[in-house]
DNA sequence: CTCTAAACGAGACGGTACGTCTAGTCTTTCA
DNA sequence: TGAAAGACTAGACGTACCGTCTCGTTTAGAG
């Protein structure tokens, strides 16, 4: 027998792989040029020379073409050094995220994908499973390992922690009253750990 | 000529309260009803017996109709004791807002505008100035406040600070993985304050 | 008391006149130069600058369209004159409808509505009462008042005398197997008054 | 090479019977259970287990796979006895087919047939050569033979005759404005062998 | 007590995207 | 190499809501 090959044996025509990337392609190069509003399925089908119907076989909505669009294009912002010390491997973490956000199409995208989530609860469970879960879970796991090395607080509320460092990048991101700049990682991060309070701060050292 | 009460003086009918306020509780109960997706310009005219051609004269789109049925009902989380000590005063206000998302529709609403917010720059700055502003400037009084007497290190990112605070709640009510609950408060506060360092807390006294 | 007049007193905007006429003018053009099947409501929409809910609010199918086109452009071939003798009468009027589906295009539109009723009671029912029945009755007129006059057989069947005048028009129309020239109306006539027998015929003078 | 067997040689895989009947089949099943609407190529080979290129490959549209199941089940209306006496032949005539429309399927799909003539030509040809013309060769034949027998005028129209007979039972078969009832034969064939004035008609004996 | 003008309800309008459907074609694997 | 499976492009379907536009009808203050 010289077929080993996982065998998938399918019957019909296969998927088009051609229609698959064009669309992909298509919603993005439509965010781009006419934000959010322009991303239609009518839109994609017509940019993409694919039709409504495969459009609507392969993706149940519009806001799932873009959830796969964002995911195809951004991977590499979970890929930090788990074992750079603390507060290096948070700032590390946030400052990805924060300047990815700032300066690609990611951020509105994103923006416009949490707000489509508020909809559509398969788009809010996607987001989260997808992406945010395996952000949020390098960084409980770099929490965790530094109670367990004596740095914090074993009475923290780590769920909470993660979010003190990542909701005000995506509070900003969707409100917009206040910029992400540079700094803000590292802010956020220190003053985080070592609280606000007067002395308290070794802050680094 | 008697009429002596500011300006005005306009001749034709005068605008009817009754449309106004028939407007803005259609929007609630349809929200309440049907979700978001059930608040449409043709269903709160069908509902409140309006025309459309009045309703888009008074309001230019369908989010502002929410914002005002929003303001329209909750104005009473801002009204906290700001000489209480500093703690309990940041407790006190973040457990306002908290129970308000979590208890009345004042949360989905929320959650809808800022959602409607990404694709209006209308939408999105009437919600900053009109509802997040207002909140964060009581915010930042008492942490500058604490600064000034000496409890805080004068060297924190005030805006940062604040977003510690009240991000989370916001990102928890639009991403929904993890719940308002009733510590949260007192959670994200006491972690900012004190920091998560080993020591570092001597929470309270 | 002035206003006498029967009074319309509808309240909102009236119904566009420039739409109703746009849209059987549309038709009628589409038919003409790309067949029955490029009278799309989709095409007729378009030609006509009229919404596609103006048009189906108005015209609940396609065929309803072109119903209303046919009759709105050919009244005139049910205006003979009954007083004429029986036989003059009866070729008169076979001829108006003969040439009339020979020479215009009421002739493809007539085959297509009764295609289209096929599928479509609705539109049978229209074209039976609207079209068809006016002119059957002005012919059994025709066929019962020489039978008064002692002309034709008290024992006929009228209905049926009627169908075997008419049918091979319609026949004709719709097969295509033969011609529907100019002797036609003539023929039907003669042969059935007369007979085919031998000698039964004393035809005319 | 072996096999020598009459003619075919042709190589691959021969037509599968199976696919031919079950498409037959399939289509007159959807025709007398949904009517003509859900005589779909979809539907048929969906039903009959056949791929849509499979159909598509042997039958050019809907309308043919339709007319082939027409003719694979009504041969016998043309089985009349032509020695019988003109009136009875023709009568007889006549009535298998009234019968044949008013008490089985092929009613009504004749009736989609001639309206799908209407906008493919093939339909109309295929229906002209296939059903009618053997049918009005019959009567034809019929009516000749009596004018030679010097029984009918010989300056008759026999094409018009023919479709004084016939005509109106499709006509009413397409209209429906009188039913297709039994006297309708004989009725046909007597007023227009008669003729309709008075004293002419001394039927029969 | 009229006149006038703005706001009102009703509702039709042109436009656009929706999500579904069927038509035909194309590309695989199976027999 | 024909057939079955099924994915593909194309485009009409009928619906919904958008924001605009007439209408005829109130409802006030100005004269």
């Amino acid at each position: 027998m010289e077929e080993a090959v996982a065998g998938r044996a399918t019957r019909g025509r296969p998927r088009s792989e051609r229609a698959r990337s064009a669309v992909l392609e298509a919603a993005a190069e439509l965010l781009v040029s006419g934000g959010i509003d322009a991303v239609t399925m009518e839109a994609i089908a017509a940019r993409a020379q694919v039709s409504k119907a495969t459009l609507y076989k392969w993706w149940p909505s519009r806001a799932h073409v873009m959830l796969e669009s964002l995911f195809s294009r951004t991977r590499h912002t979970t890929e930090i050094d788990e074992s750079a010390p603390l507060e290096e491997a948070l700032v590390s973490q946030l400052s990805l995220v924060t300047r990815e956000f700032r300066e690609t199409e990611t951020g509105p995208l994103m923006a416009d994908l949490v707000a489509a989530g508020q909809a559509d609860p398969d788009i809010r469970a996607a987001l989260d499973e997808q992406w945010l879960r395996p952000r949020r879970q390098i960084t409980t796991r770099l929490l965790r390992a530094a109670v367990e090395r004596g740095e914090l607080d074993p009475g923290i509320d780590l769920a909470a922690a993660v979010d003190q460092l990542f909701a005000p990048v995506y509070y900003r991101l969707l409100l917009g009253h206040e910029p992400l700049h540079d700094d803000l990682a590292a802010t956020l991060t220190g003053q985080l750990l070592n609280g606000l309070r007067t002395g308290a701060a070794a802050p680094k050292g």
